[in-house]
DNA sequence: AAAAACTTCAACCGCCGAGGA
DNA sequence: TTCCTCGGCGGTTGAAGTTTT
């Protein structure tokens, strides 16, 4: 049985709030405080919706509320959080006192997720796209050639189908290739390039993690109509390496989070050469991506069955819940089974976040 | 000056889980 | 156990504002 509407709203007022509706909202929650907002409206006579009262009154009219920018520490935090737990608003928002789950959403989706692309960093995996891309070309067998560049932001989106067959399992005797540069065209060109050997031949899993901003090399910089360019610093092969993440171009003090967490990750990298993470970046990406939602959906529907192997992964925020609600698909990721592999990767990544954000982590433990 | 393109963000939508009857 | 209501959440929309052409 389908949920009836919380109001008739055929009869009630939409669209953006007037002074005299807040006033009147401010007036009776002053008199009677915060209760049953379905009858809010009735007794503080407004024609509203009770729940579009409450968002008003949490997302703008609350006396606690900020209203001014975002600070660089708010940001950092943000981005920090959102790498740690995903698009877990909420959760986000109560670190940042002042500040409502919409704040952050909204400042996420129109200043740091372009932000983050304009320096070459995935978004939603927070991982360079280019090693995305380049990680991509050798889980499904494909090398990159050399010199060819890789795209940025949507690219990344474009690149999905064929990311996510890649990830599909294959009978042993399939030998399915696909094209990934046949996916990717963008006029934003991301390149990397070889401080050593200023060769522009993509580098996978062995860079060592010194990562910045350079001028583009001018006449590349204007065939290729790069918006940034990333410099890698390969001098130092260890493989261990942390991947370079956001944190690094924000120039925080301290021990990078997503660092010690990806070094963690890339010791515990199995003999696959594939860590579990790979699977978050193709079908997070894929599943915030409303263009290939509906494709998705249909892939799952016609994948499901005996053998279909390919669940879509929870989402970070599910590993790092209590919830078990995860483990099922992960198990599946790993072909059945229960996986110490996943398992230790996820205990690594408890302990890691106790340590990082154990107020954090004890808030979504009572959470879920 | 006007139109088009782009950005911002308040508000809405629909789903979900909790909890009470 | 089932049904229903409510509050909370994340994703999305679209009006308003701003910038560019």
């Amino acid at each position: 049985m389908g949920r009836p509407p919380c109001c008739d709203k055929s009869n009630v007022k939409r669209g953006l709030w007037t002074p005299e509706e807040d006033a009147k909202i401010l007036a009776y929650v002053a008199t009677h405080g915060i209760g049953n907002w379905t009858l809010v409206p009735k007794k503080a006579g407004l024609n509203r919706c009770g729940k579009s009262c409450r968002l008003r009154w949490t997302n703008y009219l609350r006396p606690d509320l900020k209203h001014d920018n975002f600070t660089p520490e708010e940001e950092e935090l943000i981005i920090r959080l959102h790498e740690a737990i995903g698009s877990r608003w909420s959760v986000i928002a109560r670190q940042l006192p002042g500040r409502t789950d919409n704040d952050v959403k909204n400042y996420w989706n129109t200043k740091l997720k372009k932000k983050l692309q304009k320096i070459g960093i995935d978004p939603i995996t927070h991982k360079p796209i280019s090693k995305i891309l380049n990680d991509f070309g050798t889980i499904s067998g494909i090398n990159i050639p050399s010199g060819t560049t890789t795209t940025t932001n949507s690219a990344t989106h474009q690149a999905g189908p064929f990311m996510r067959k890649a990830f599909k399992p294959e009978p042993p005797s399939s030998s399915t290739t696909t094209t990934p540069t046949s996916s990717c065209s963008n006029n934003s060109t991301l390149m990397m390039v070889n401080n050593n050997n200023n060769d522009h031949t993509p580098q996978q899993d062995n860079y060592n993690g010194s990562f910045s901003l350079t001028p583009p090399p001018s006449a590349a910089a204007a065939s290729a109509g790069a918006e940034t360019f990333l410099s890698w610093d390969f001098s130092a092969s260890a493989s261990s390496s942390p991947l370079p993440s956001a944190e690094t171009f924000l120039g925080s003090p301290r021990e990078s989070f997503s660092s010690s967490c990806q070094q963690q990750q890339t010791e515990a990298q199995t003999a696959q050469g594939l860590m579990w993470r790979e699977f978050l970046v193709s079908d997070s990406t894929l599943a915030s991506s409303s263009g290939f939602q509906h494709e998705h959906d249909e892939e799952k529907a016609i994948e499901e069955g005996p053998s279909a192997a390919l669940v879509p992964p929870p989402s970070e925020a599910e590993h790092f819940s209590a919830r078990n609600d995860g483990d099922d698909m992960v198990a599946a990721l790993c072909g059945g089974g229960s996986s110490s592999f996943v398992e230790s990767m996820l205990d690594k990544e408890r302990e890691m976040m106790q340590s990082q954000f154990p107020q954090l982590l004890d808030r979504l433990a009572f959470d879920y």
